[in-house]
DNA sequence: ACGAGTTGGTTAATCGATTAACTCATGCAG
DNA sequence: CTGCATGAGTTAATCGATTAACCAACTCGT
């Protein structure tokens, strides 16, 4: 194979300077260029089977047509496929590539990271954690555009997405109230993370509306099968004012609960029903009965942190977006009108 | 923050020429630098901040110490994750940065993909599919370094890494053997993959050398939990002549292998005992009692990929090389001796 | 028929490194 | 005292595009 034809070799296919063939595939220079010219210069390009060289345009241009995209742990979580995914179809349809760097959440390696994509001279950073938080930007970022993907700043100074957690936690109660249960005992973590917070602070707000005391009805533990949402579930359930319905805090803990129900002898959904959240695809579908849980939409977070990305990027004075992600509901079949 | 220096930068702080500069900085150019000299350089680096732009290096060495990783589905699969992850830590501590393209296993989407990273000089290609496969490879990569992870050529004229799956299936039903068993059954998909072969031909292997004959010992369903594990188990271990243990093809059919047995009084793992492969991380030690399953080592194969492709960067003319990756049991609760 | 606009290009500088080829002392053998 | 290494840098070309600044030839309005 010979090497692969530059601009130069199409502009003397077409008989013309670079200059004039770098405008004519590129339709900039307003309307400096023959159409007539255009043509000729566009044959020669497909003939030669010319593809211009990112690099020497990157040189030139600044820009690299690539995003970076930095995540505190790629790999051992199950989302993070997903938001990758999201970020990179977005990408993708742009004519934008990826560069990913996994720092394993240690700050210094977060800083190195950015250093290295930025001594790439990509356009632009999207810092990615792997569940819901607040986060400060490394000051290092400078100004490289940057969007926050599954978290977010303190001062909303930098545009960023997260799940709707109150409008997912609403959507999951909804379903227990609309089949008629008052008494909805919520399943939580120990770990002290965004997503806890504001999924128990819905949950009381929900019970709150409906005239409900919370007092007995809400059991901490691991965020694990089991023990966690297992044992909790028992404290819960073992109470002769046990409630109608769980709302668990994920799927992993209401696999535990599905155990501890069925150690008890309660049938689900008939003397239990159970809500749960992120509809994990290896076990909400695959529990008997399925699971109702609300998705996680990190596929949607991921293409939505890239799109506003590349938006900064034509526009780099718009004000930042704190976007909330809607987390649909999976209904399935853990809900039913209680005894 | 002003403008990042340049390589001028720092030679004109340090008084030299930038070609003086450059040699300094990269140990190139033999003796020609004294050592005086050399640390007046570093220093001006030092103190200016100096980053070399790798984009501008790249134009004139052609080499952009990127790595291209091109996978068929990186969304979708829990394992692709780890892949990565391998692929990424080796690149990285070289010094390398991956630049991630998912195909969605569109041949088409590959080919694009392949010519989009060769556009930004990429130094290689890693090509991964998400299960173990035989592929060709697409011939725009042309002279592109490439190693297959995950897969591998029918002639072999590539570097490739797959799992060893016949010595993890020996493994696997070592278990089973050193436990006492003799009929060990074999619930495997219905999918023509190279897994099953090669697991399956295995398992055959292992009868005929311990002298038993597998006629009724083997059941295929979907690779599912239910009803492609569940049912498959089902047929098997109705029969009168049961077998006393079984070989899963992988841990989701596992799952309704649990179920079947416990539906039909089994205990496991008295009664019966259980082994599979994938050793999925939500699922094997999440089963009670835990599912003793051989792993498939992604990380390593990821890891194991990188390194190869940079060997081959360094030396081209190297003979390609067909890895099989080890895959580990983890040991669990799922196997006792037969009663 | 002359200056002012268009049209449709070309020339050459530039992006920021790397590196081949050259220069200029010095040292030293013969 | 000539001539050839050797050491320590410097000059300038180069990688492959983009683009600011020019330029020549026409078209028109007055």
């Amino acid at each position: 194979m010979t090497k692969q034809p530059r601009l130069a070799d199409v502009a003397r296919a077409a008989g013309v300077s670079t200059a004039t063939a770098s405008m004519a595939l590129n339709e900039t220079g307003g309307r400096r260029i023959g159409v007539e010219t255009r043509e000729r210069v566009r044959a020669a390009a497909a003939e030669l089977g010319y593809r211009p060289n990112t690099v020497a345009r990157g040189l030139r241009t600044r820009k690299t047509q690539m995003l970076g995209f930095v995540g505190d742990d790629v790999a051992t979580t199950p989302f993070a496929g997903q938001m990758i995914r999201g970020a990179h179809d977005a990408a993708r349809q742009a004519g934008y590539l990826l560069l990913m760097v996994d720092t394993m959440g240690d700050p210094a390696e977060t800083g190195e990271a950015i250093a290295a994509l930025q001594d790439r001279q990509i356009d632009g950073i999207l810092l990615a954690t792997m569940y819901h938080q607040i986060v400060e930007v490394p000051a290092i970022i400078g100004s490289t555009p940057c969007v926050l993907l599954d978290a977010r700043t303190e001062d909303g100074s930098v545009s960023s997405v997260v799940p709707d957690e109150r409008g997912g936690t609403r959507g999951a109660l909804a379903e227990l109230s609309a089949a008629g249960h008052r008494r909805i005992g919520h399943v939580t973590t120990i770990d002290q993370v965004e997503a806890k917070f504001l999924r128990l602070a819905t949950w009381r707000e929900h019970l709150a509306a409906d005239g409900v005391e919370p007092d007995g009805l809400m059991a901490e533990g691991t965020t694990s099968m089991s023990p966690g949402g297992y044992e909790a579930a028992m404290r819960l359930l073992r109470r002769p004012d046990r409630p109608t319905a769980v709302f668990c805090f994920n799927d992993r803990m209401a696999v535990g609960v599905y155990r501890a129900a069925a150690e008890l002898g309660l049938s689900v959904p008939d003397e239990l029903s159970i809500v749960s959240y992120d509809d994990q695809e290896l076990i909400a579908p695959e529990l008997v009965p399925g699971l109702t849980s609300t998705a996680l939409p990190h596929y949607e977070m991921g293409r939505w942190a890239a799109e506003e990305l590349l938006r900064r990027l034509e526009n780099p004075e718009a004000a930042p977006v704190q976007h909330l992600m809607p987390c649909p509901v999976s209904r399935r079949g853990s809900v039913a009108p209680p005894r």
